[in-house]
DNA sequence: TTGAAAGCGCTACCAA
DNA sequence: TTGGTAGCGCTTTCAA
């Protein structure tokens, strides 16, 4: 452990350049000495330095992953993120840096400054926010997963949340659904946060578009709205007389929707269909199955992380927002009112 | 911005060294020469070159943060304690590099011998952790928060479980409670992970020291497990008689066992005494505010990054199992049983 | 208190 | 297809 280059080149019995090429594969060996070298590297448990590899090749194969701590931060969500951000990235070959918190912006700056990551994944955009300027004003590329409402020269990677909720009225509307419920976010959500908005809106439009009265609930958050979630639900369901619900909500809150429909003695789809909009956690598996338009995290971060891994090789990436298309998985929790 | 050293030394009209010195504070400098040289610094945005800095003076200031995917990995919990990492890492100068996954073992070996990181801090450990092995094997410092069946020869930091136990047995005991109640993990977790096994094995032992008759709730995970806990619940009140009921469980867990007293009318701690051991949330916070002996991420995380930072600067840490002194929160959830 | 200069271990250019 | 070698930008020893 801890050889260094010069060592594996004697036991090769070639040049170090002839080293580092062969490892790299930057320029073409003959395959036998291809062969010496890399028995020689594996026997000496040879890895190249990263700090003079960062000095000499001026690249350090490592991206920052900037996540501010907010205290409504869906943990499983986030998680599933960075998990799937982390995995691309080792595909790519890069190691992941955290910005965590104050660092998520403070930090920016200073990785970037001391030329200690290739580029820069930003993760939790919010409409607004600090790190949109940041990007601008670095030397370091920056991609967002998730788009801030002034997008202008970035370069964004996101779920068509606008069209995952068309997909959802459609899946409805086509099955003959004319009064829709919706179980969303809390009222503080959509004013802080940005992909809630745009469910919410798409799904305002295609309901519009497809003659559907759309009945809102947005419970607050909090223990408060689990009554909320309740009460909702009721309203939806008497006074509305919907027949189908969409949900852009976290898990615990499907499943107090799956619960209360039960209390009511409702069967899914019998008596309510239901199609989940845009969550991360298998609907599927749940006690009833529930058909839904995922936000997939690996999709997005994979994307993301070519793109930067596209712009650290200094290739030219397009800035803009890169939607991905939704997916409608089916479960069976969707079929034509009685 | 990516201003060099060189060009620092010319703006402040000193050599290269002295704003290495100057900087860096490793050696006396006359007031006014650092004035200048700080000045120059900041005038220029110069932040010193990370993989210069790295292959120079063989330190890198980051840390590896290795966490293993398992889909059992309580988000909210793992998610504090990145979080905590993060920010202690911070205090001391480090960044944390993420090692994910599959790469939360084989990735250890790979930094380690790439010298990308200057020490490895080890979260969510299991009772046979591969990552103890390589621990040993490898030449970088590590540090486990939590710990491994064998210990051996490690630096391990964690809570004090079996103490927290004990005071939570003491509180109720003192309380005069004799027939106490204990909501745990499932039998699965019991197996798979360590913590739970030392709480449980530390109310067992302070019980016995105390006179108490302890039942014991398991449920299972998943869905299934919600009833679980309600069976079981129903069995302590009922069958076991129980007075007051020690919680070892996640948020939604505690919340469900406060449903079900309320729902079975009965107080909280008029009725039923509660306390909660272990827990990385507020448990002040619920509906009904619980005791509690929390698990701090920022505790354990300071302590073990700070253990890290002594053993990347060469000073000798002392080989062995740190356990932090658990605290008592309380939040009016115990009281005399009636 | 300050400066000069020798590396740190690679990558990549220039030669052969 | 291969080798020699000039840096990359800093830290730190040795001298002054």
């Amino acid at each position: 452990m801890m050889a260094k280059i010069h060592e594996v080149a004697e036991a090769a019995g070639v040049s170090i350049s002839t080293v580092s090429y062969a490892l790299s594969g930057k320029r073409s060996i003959s395959p036998s000495t291809r062969d010496r070298v890399e028995q020689a590297a594996a026997r000496l448990g040879y890895q190249p330095n990263a700090g003079a590899r960062m000095l000499a090749g001026r690249r350090t194969n490592i991206f920052a992953l900037t996540e501010p701590f907010r205290p409504d931060t869906h943990a499983p969500t986030h998680m599933s993120f960075v998990l799937a951000t982390s995995i691309a990235a080792r595909r790519f070959d890069y190691d992941i840096l955290l910005l965590t918190d104050a660092e998520a912006s403070a930090g920016m700056r200073r990785v970037s400054a001391s030329g200690l990551v290739d580029g820069i994944l930003v993760l939790d955009v919010a409409p607004r926010d600090d790190r949109v300027a940041l990007a601008r004003s670095i030397e370091v590329p920056t991609v967002f997963i998730g788009v801030p409402e002034d997008a202008e020269g970035l370069v964004c990677v996101d779920l068509d949340f606008e069209a995952a909720s068309a997909l959802a009225i459609d899946k409805l509307a086509d099955a003959g659904h004319g009064r829709v419920g919706f179980v969303g976010h809390s009222e503080d959500a959509y004013e802080r946060s940005n992909f809630p908005r745009r469910v919410r809106h798409g799904l305002e439009v295609a309901a519009q578009r497809r003659g559907i009265a759309l009945s809102v609930v947005s419970p607050r958050e909090g223990e408060a709205g689990r009554g909320d979630l309740r009460d909702g639900l009721r309203r939806l369901l008497q006074d509305s007389d919907v027949t189908a619900i969409a949900l852009h909500c976290d898990d615990s809150a499907h499943r107090l929707v799956l619960a209360e429909l039960a209390a009511a003695r409702l069967s899914v789809p019998g008596d309510v269909s239901l199609v989940s909009i845009g969550s991360t956690f298998d609907t599927g598996s749940l006690s009833t199955p529930i058909d839904r338009i995922p936000l997939d995290p690996h999709a997005s971060c994979e994307l993301a992380v070519e793109l930067a891994a596209r712009l650290a090789d200094g290739d030219t990436v397009e800035a803009g927002v890169r939607l991905l298309a939704p997916q409608y998985r089916d479960s069976g929790s969707v079929s034509p009112p009685r």
